[in-house]
DNA sequence: CTGTTAGCGCATTCAC
DNA sequence: GTGAATGCGCTAACAG
């Protein structure tokens, strides 16, 4: 391994100032740049991390921290997230890193392990909860981190979102605007800041509207398959009203209700209207489905860019309002949505 | 943060007496430790690895580089080896960490970047290609690592794997035995040495039983349902003599060949015997195909454990002989196998 | 523009 | 048993 002083000692000239030379600082004699810099090429040398970790409180190396999942069924965003940041990451010459939190530990403790060790220069945080604990934490040390949503609309932490209230809303009042008095929202985990988000938007898209809320209309549940199918059979039960439309909080629930409605022998859109938010997930496709289908559409994929240059932009101490970003939501109006069906 | 020299002044002793206690030193009071012990709790006192790195070449992180997979039907065994692995080098106080390597990275590049960067004690490795750089460089530059899997039958570097000829000679003389003279074996990819392993134990298994092997049995690919849709089409084409029997690399495989017998109108084990290796990923289960299966089990989630035990002891040193381990193979008969078929 | 000095937090000499 | 001194590789403050 190659260290400055190698260099040092192969230019003649001082570690300072090979070290200068090599970080970019202005005060460096323009050929004597050039020389360090072809040192450095030939000789391979890279800066160990740990040294200047130490000395300058940056090592380049950023993390997320991820819970153990229970089901298979989010494997894939899983792989999204880590694949999609560690690229931009290592487009930016930084390095990304992946921890796994055990089922059973405290995530805070997770990071005050990881914060403490000292190897690390911020964190990325996923899926926030209301009154996030992770949160509370680093800013209380002081830890940069980006989050990858927000657990209040108006945060004073660096966050890239997507505006979920507007999702919930826009979803809720086209259905409401073809004539639907009845629509249920088959949302997120409860808890979940971007689904109470969304939760919002369709209790104020009603209000809008001037129509009263059913709360049994709200599920909220795993982002899956398992959630469509249960809710629809759950919706359709003895003695219920059920709704003439239902918007989904992703594609997996969508498809879930797509083959309960199948199975009650109701069709779409003629008997019920389906529309949901669609995140681009692999494996899933909102044309393909069995009607195409009406969606709010933000790919996830769009996510690791802003979140790479928002991350990094902390660590470097770029001030709080240029480290907020809204992605953009479309909607896309296809074929799964029509006027209530009149013999309901 | 709390550092040593916290501790040191808040007790009254020296830093090195500190640093003594605190890493099981022989040669410290025991009164002392205890102190020394109780005010390290009491202050949340974690070392600096960084610092700790720079000084004893140890930081206590590991880490596991992995190619940006192409097909989302890994993305479940990507998830289980990195949740095994974190979960069991976290038991042992030492850190696990993720790294992707991009499609277009030269792997080996990846490497020397993090070995560079020092702040890393050792490495996980996965699928060894026959010759592969990867490991040529770790010891060229003597890095700590262990294997999962091999790439020679005798290496002279730690590994955990399982008897992968013998995989493929069981499987093989599983179905000799019932009398079958033309098996299949829809194996993995060329180049994985666990794949050619397994060619070579079905080579084997034929020599043994004195039958001419016809090398258009052997179909290498990915270990995906469509490697076994697509195979048993093109075992089945015009003009082709089929076999009586089929041996898979993986279950995936073997559910797409469920598939295309069905839609070929041949069952199991009328018409085909089946038999494949079951490594008892989530999502599929071998006695819940159409028809049970029998296969040679041996669970990925049984090597998390020695891997990390092999790393951990290699990282401190331990001699070769102990660090190389070879998994179990069980051989589980089922409803999947019977005599050919007469008719053929 | 350049070199000298100092110190990040820790483990390891070497003295007592 | 204990403490003082040294240095890992690097950057930053301070002189010239």
């Amino acid at each position: 391994m190659t260290t400055l002083r190698d260099l040092s000692r192969h230019l003649g000239i001082s570690v300072t100032q090979v070290s200068r030379a090599l970080n970019g600082h202005s005060d460096v004699g323009a050929e004597t740049r050039d020389r360090v810099m072809a040192a450095a090429a030939a000789l391979n040398y890279q800066p160990n991390l740990s040294a200047r970790k130490l000395v300058s409180g940056r090592s380049g190396i950023v993390a997320l921290v991820l819970p153990e999942i229970s089901s298979t069924q989010y494997d894939s965003l899983f792989v999204q997230s880590v694949g999609g940041l560690s690229r931009h990451f290592s487009a930016r010459g930084m390095q990304f890193v992946l921890h796994m939190c055990g089922r059973e530990e405290d995530p805070v403790r997770v990071y005050e392990r990881l914060v403490n060790s000292g190897s690390l220069d911020g964190f990325i945080v996923q899926e926030p909860l209301a009154g996030d604990a992770r949160i509370r934490f680093l800013q209380d040390r002081k830890v940069p981190f980006v989050l990858h949503g927000r657990h209040v609309a108006q945060p004073d932490y660096p966050f890239f979102d997507i505006d979920n209230e507007a999702v919930g809303h826009m979803l809720t009042s086209t259905l409401l605007q073809k004539g639907h008095r009845r629509i249920a929202f088959l949302n997120g985990r409860k808890g979940f800041a971007y689904c109470e988000a969304r939760a919002e938007g369709y209790r104020r898209a009603h209000a809008e509207a001037g129509i009263a809320v059913d709360d049994r209309m709200m599920i909220y549940g795993e982002m899956t398959e398992g959630h469509g199918l249960i809710s629809v059979a759950q919706l359709w039960g003895r003695g219920r009203r059920p709704p003439t439309a239902i918007a989904c909080g992703n594609l997996f629930i969508a498809k879930g209700v797509f083959l309960a409605l199948d199975a009650l022998g109701l069709s779409v859109p003629g008997d019920v209207s389906l529309v949901a938010h669609d995140d681009e997930l692999p494996g899933l496709n909102s044309e393909r489905l069995p009607v195409p289908l009406t969606v709010s559409h933000s790919p996830l994929q769009e996510s690791w860019k802003p979140l790479a240059d928002i991350l990094t932009r902390a660590v470097e101490g770029a001030p709080l309002a240029e480290l907020q970003q809204l992605g953009t939501v479309t909607l896309l109006q296809r074929a799964s949505v029509a006027g209530p069906s009149k013999s309901l």
